[in-house]
DNA sequence: TGTACATCAGTGAACGCGCGTTCACTGATGTAC
DNA sequence: TGTACATCAGTGAACGCGCGTTCACTGATGTAC
């Protein structure tokens, strides 16, 4: 995203941050063929063909290159979440919004242990530390609500003014704040429709469909999100119109 | 609960029985105290004042310990929601469908770790024998399709009759194997719940939602559960009707 | 343009640790006569 | 009722393994004069 704060003009340092990433891309390689239980310094350095040693002049523990990958896989959805809105049109339809969801659907079934990894129950003896990798959590976050506020000026999106308990207000508040100007109740349903987003992937992802639904469970989370989408409001014709990126 | 098939009679019997519970009650407190990974057969053994050589009386290895566990935890998962829904009144509201689907929430956040190891991602380096573990993933899923069917027949559910992918439809079948007699769209229907309860449960539990919001989640749940039985064609009476458990 | 020097990349041995599993064993518990 | 014996529970040492991390080191790479 950002360019580091210190262009990397010298050669060394190039080449230093290029074994950092070759670092993290053989970390990413041996989790999808292994599993994120098995990833361990002396792995990496093996299929590096270095000692398990010399990675300590890139990292600085393996909890470091944990957290590398934490932000990198946040930063790939945000990515290829951001960028399937990019070629969506901006029109009268939901085909952003179905284009969002997705593209975090295939990012999420491209790499599963990513997805694991940051999608998934904590990594146990490990804890992401919250200030590196909010930001890079927060970008998919971002451009979903923002295409529902987008909607919501459209008139694709109506969400009806309903009563939102009074314990929910400042919680759903903090929702707001990078993407200001949204009534109460627009984000309680931004809330149930991220639940339902959740659950849709990660049931698949995480094997918890049955498995003769496995196969087709593409048709079935478009239908789902479809379906929520109805719930907020859409009309049948602006969903008729939306088209779904093939899957 | 079925009782084992050779009845067991004799005291050394008995006293074997209990000693397997032992094991399996102390790996599950240390689950819930260490977290899923550090689950180890020396650990266990050090709990209980024993050699870890001797846990091998009792169970063949540690992957047998592990399954264990995720039959025990479907089944209490299962109990759970049998029992939630037993208690509930047989009426013409939804009251026993959001007593289940609270219930099997209330179960996930009282028992994090067992919900992970059960429905989370797969558990690395051990996959658990489909065998072993089916009829007891099977409960939960039997009590809620029992249920919807139970709403059709008393007409608080009302599905439309809308066409179903033929792609979708035989593995839809399988579905009914336990349950039969419903239609096509009501068991579509059942698996869009099913990904939104997931949604709605795993999102909290596994931490991903908001932090502010993370302590009025149950009024979340029951927003989304509501709003999916809307979905499926529960009048807005009936549903106003229907009472939510305390969460 | 050539040389001296500082910086960095990577090695290899070692540390202490904990793991699952095996094996020969010692007592204790229950059983058969 | 008392004794001999088989069965089971649990011990403790050992096996081989892999892990993260430290440390003193050797070359190679780039820099300053």
């Amino acid at each position: 995203m950002l360019p580091t704060v210190s262009s990397p003009s010298t050669r060394r340092e190039r080449q230093h941050l290029a074994t950092v990433e070759e670092v993290k891309a053989v970390a990413r390689d041996l989790m999808a063929r292994d599993g994120t239980g098995s990833l361990n310094l002396r792995a990496i350095a093996r299929e590096m063909g270095m000692t398990a040693s010399a990675l300590y002049r890139y990292f600085p523990s393996r909890d470091a290159i944990l957290t590398a990958l934490v932000v990198d896989a946040y930063d790939a959805v945000g990515s290829a979440v951001e960028e399937a809105v990019a070629r969506a049109p901006v029109d009268t339809t939901c085909t952003a919004i179905l284009a969002a969801a997705h593209a975090f659907r295939r990012w999420a079934l491209d790499h599963p242990q990513e997805y694991g990894l940051t999608y998934g129950p904590p990594v146990p003896g490990y804890e992401a530390p919250e200030q590196e990798t909010a930001a890079a959590k927060m970008r998919t976050n971002i451009v979903l609500l923002t295409l529902l506020k987008r909607a919501l000026d459209q008139g694709i999106v109506r969400i009806p003014e309903v009563d939102i308990p009074a314990r929910l207000r400042p919680g759903l508040r903090t929702l707001d704040e990078r993407v200001p100007g949204m009534p109460l109740p627009a984000l309680a349903a931004a809330m149930q429709f991220w639940m339902v987003l959740y659950g849709a992937i990660a049931a698949e992802v995480f094997g918890h469909m049955p498995r003769p639904l496995l196969a087709q469970a593409g048709i079935l989370f478009d239908r789902t999100i479809r379906t929520a989408l109805s719930v907020m409001g859409v009309a049948p014709e602006a969903l008729t119109a939306a088209i779904s990126p093939k899957f």
